[in-house]
RNA sequence: GAGGGUAUAGCUCAGUUGGUUAGAGCACCAGAUUGUGGUUCUGGAAGUCGAGGGUUCAACUCCCUCUACUCUCCCCA
């Protein structure tokens, strides 16, 4: 008899019980970070319509999208009209045009779902994966100050992960194109120079001055001394917007830039965020053309390679497509499964973590309605209880504790049931005490305490 | 889409200039006498050597094709 091969798509996140335990402790982290700062849940369909998900997007994306057709629509030769979504921003455009009339502005929301891309997988990039989304959307305009909300929630919940050392970058894409203005590269040439000048860390100064001299842009040499010359700025935050004013760069554009990056710094330091934490990085632009002011990477200090685990930026109309009203907006994105990825590589994933708290093992056969019962007692204690139901022998419900990583194992033969005890094992510890069955329960409360305090000093 | 690499047990990998019955570690299952796991010892099960073709007396080994996986570039979380 042959079997079918039990294999997964590639790019696809998979995990064992201890590991999905971990995965749950950080999207509940993350989600309680959003619920913080009073963000509200949405979920959106995985699968849109073609024609809304779509509408303008480059070749680049389309080319990853999945799309979704039933057997009947295809065997007739017809076109999909379904697709999964690729993201959770252009869902959320679509349901702020939908539901405008129903939504209070500024609309705040958090969205944690799983996105598809159609890519070819690499270290830490998956067809399928979980993006962890806030937005900030409002109606005709919205605060710059709210760019400083967005990443303040994102810090904090780095902070609580810890993850190690993080940096979130952040500049605004209105002071590179008034830096371009400036030197005077065309309105044309400018978004193609911006996504040259974004590549910078990655590739290094000569290679950025070699493109701009090159075929492609042919820049004179004099422009490109300047803008290295700007790219060079460098320090903390607050020092690189005070640098931004001695540049002698005097244009609208710059102008703009400069004022809101200088807001979204002030705001940063208003709301006590840790300077550390946050850097001013001029050569910051983001690929996608939709950022039209601040801008967000967010790289592990020791593991930059890896690329953003989390970014975003300010667009200035997210729904146009959807709709006639101005909706501007605001959102970073934790790219969730690249994030658990490396906390696995970083060995920084607790696999310790157990599916229940106590495991009631079965030690007289005859006292099974009392395991169960008892079960269901420490059940109302609010213990994760799992009953040993198969009547194996005692030493193989020992080992099937040990394998699950039940923390508390407890055990009744007859000795205890007559004297109205039971034995309560530390799997952790490997000691173990004999209790009046009412004392069960808070004995495994102090040892959990106990515990806690161990893990926390 | 462009260019490299790899393919042997569930996993990580050995396997000599082609030669007889393809191995190890980990994992798994079972034992080491009464109600105790994670350490140790003993035993067991497990492979169409990615698929197809070719060379040869003989192919896991050499050649060709295909497939899958993987890394880099592009792009992104």
């Amino acid at each position: 008899m042959s079997v079918v091969k039990p294999r997964v798509m590639q790019g696809v996140m998979e995990l064992l019980p201890r590991q999905q335990i971990a995965f749950q402790g950080v999207f509940d982290t993350i989600r309680r970070g959003f619920e913080r700062f009073g963000y509200a849940p949405i979920e959106t369909p995985a699968v849109e319509l073609t024609s809304v998900l779509l509408t303008k997007t480059g070749g680049e994306t389309e080319k990853q999208v999945y799309f979704v057709q039933s057997t009947g629509a295809r065997d007739q030769g017809k076109d999909p009209d379904l697709a999964l979504r690729f993201d959770l921003t252009v869902p959320l455009a679509r349901y702020v045009a939908k539901n405008e009339a129903n939504l209070t502005f500024p609309f705040r929301r958090y969205q944690m779902q799983r996105s598809y891309r159609g890519e070819r997988p690499q270290r830490g990039r998956y067809r399928e994966f979980y993006q962890c989304d806030i937005d900030v959307i409002g109606k005709e305009s919205l605060d710059p100050r709210y760019d400083a909300e967005v990443p303040a929630v994102m810090i904090g919940i780095f902070e609580e992960l810890e993850i190690g050392d993080f940096t979130v970058q952040l500049n605004n894409r209105k002071v590179l194109l008034g830096l371009l203005e400036s030197v005077g590269i065309d309105d044309e040439a400018r978004p193609r120079v911006l996504r040259e000048v974004d590549k910078i860390d990655k590739r290094g100064r000569e290679y950025l001055a070699e493109t701009l001299a090159g075929d492609d842009f042919v820049l004179p040499s004099a422009t490109i001394d300047k803008v290295l010359a700007f790219l060079a700025i460098d320090g903390s935050a607050r020092e690189v917007v005070d640098a931004l004013s001695q540049q002698g760069i005097d244009n609208e554009t710059f102008n703009e830039g400069r004022t809101q990056l200088e807001a979204v710094i002030g705001s940063l330091e208003a709301l006590q965020v840790n300077p550390s934490r946050y850097r001013v990085n001029v050569a910051i632009a983001r690929g996608l053309d939709y950022y039209t002011g601040t801008v967000y990477e967010t790289f592990l200090d020791d593991h930059k390679d890896l690329g953003s685990i989390c970014s975003g930026g300010r667009y200035e109309n997210l729904a146009s497509n959807y709709t006639k009203s101005k909706l501007p907006g605001v959102g970073m994105s934790i790219g969730l499964t690249r994030l658990f990825y490396l906390l696995q590589e970083l060995d920084l994933v607790d696999s310790t973590a157990s599916a229940a708290d106590v495991l009631v093992t079965q030690q007289d056969p005859e006292l099974y309605a009392e395991y169960l019962a008892l079960a269901t007692e420490l059940r109302a204690a609010g213990l994760r209880t799992e009953s040993v139901v198969e009547p194996w022998k005692f030493k193989k419900q020992m080992k099937y504790a040990n394998a699950t990583g039940v923390p508390f194992v407890v055990i009744v033969g007859a000795s205890e049931h007559d004297a109205n005890q039971v034995t309560l094992k530390d799997m952790v510890g490997g000691d173990q005490v004999t209790v009046a069955r009412s004392e069960l329960i808070p004995e495994i409360e102090r040892r959990r305490v106990a515990a806690q305090n161990r893990d926390d000093a």
